[in-house]
DNA sequence: GTAAAGGCTGTAGTGACTATAGGGTCAACA
DNA sequence: TGTTGACCCTATAGTCACTACAGCCTTTAC
């Protein structure tokens, strides 16, 4: 059941120096170690480390991974902080989603005009451009 | 037309020293300067710019958004490459899209319970847990 | 004409890793 | 039993992408 640094590192696509730096930093609790001073990690960890990577892929920092991750792990705190946190975050997920999908569709439609073998009409900048003023 | 950088910034919610930084290592091309050595831009770096700052938020790398721009400038390169680099990008666009969608799904559930009262059933981390082995 | 706001270059500091040095642990095989 | 190789340990320095001064110049507004 428990896993080394370099078996964690391997399923969550995460270098070992930088699991060793979320632990400096608190992000990680300090596992337990084996006889030979190597640290030890179960589920728990595989779980919070594979959604700090995640959440950082997404563009959060990780400051603001650590408010997530404080969603979960107070929950006997007060509600309306919780969910106002919760809210912001939300209007931010909603945001991304928005320029993702505009983005999606501005690279499949680079991919089918390749195929045609021209490529003169490509607003790959513009799916991502200015917002509304 | 011409706008100042500070401007620029104001528009796309971007630092001055970071648009200054960006035209530094080469991502926005070096625009022209006024009697006073003001830089002077026009919409197509806005449109550009707004494009890198939202890329970065949408969790690509400076290099990531130098390729996906360089879709849109290159017109004339080998549309096989564009097709690869493009095809490669969407995959990750829609990792991203699924992610994001789990993470709204928690989320929205985290504000909907803690109307009622309660937050025993927070599942945020669950929701970018590992991936599938 | 002068004060405030904002622009200029250059350099140094921060956040989030990433790499390297120098050494210890462990499983496997001769 | 010894030793080889893969992996672990700490500590420190380097990189990427900004961000924040310092010291000075330009423009706008009174």
């Amino acid at each position: 059941m428990a896993v080394t640094i370099g078996d964690l590192g391997r399923t969550t696509g995460t270098k070992v120096e930088t699991i060793r730096y979320y632990e400096r930093i608190g992000l990680l609790p300090a596992p337990p170690r084996t006889d030979g001073n190597y640290r030890s990690y179960g589920a728990a960890e595989l779980a919070r480390l594979s959604f700090i990577r995640r959440g950082r892929d997404l563009g959060f920092s990780l400051d603001q991974v650590r408010a997530l991750l404080a969603l979960s792990d107070d929950r006997q705190d007060d509600c309306a902080d919780i969910d106002a946190i919760a809210r912001r975050h939300l209007e931010e997920v909603e945001r991304k989603l928005a320029d993702l999908t505009a983005l999606r569709r501005e690279l499949k439609g680079v991919i089918s005009s390749c195929k045609g073998g021209a490529i003169s009409d490509c607003r790959i900048i513009e799916a991502l451009g200015p917002r509304a003023v």
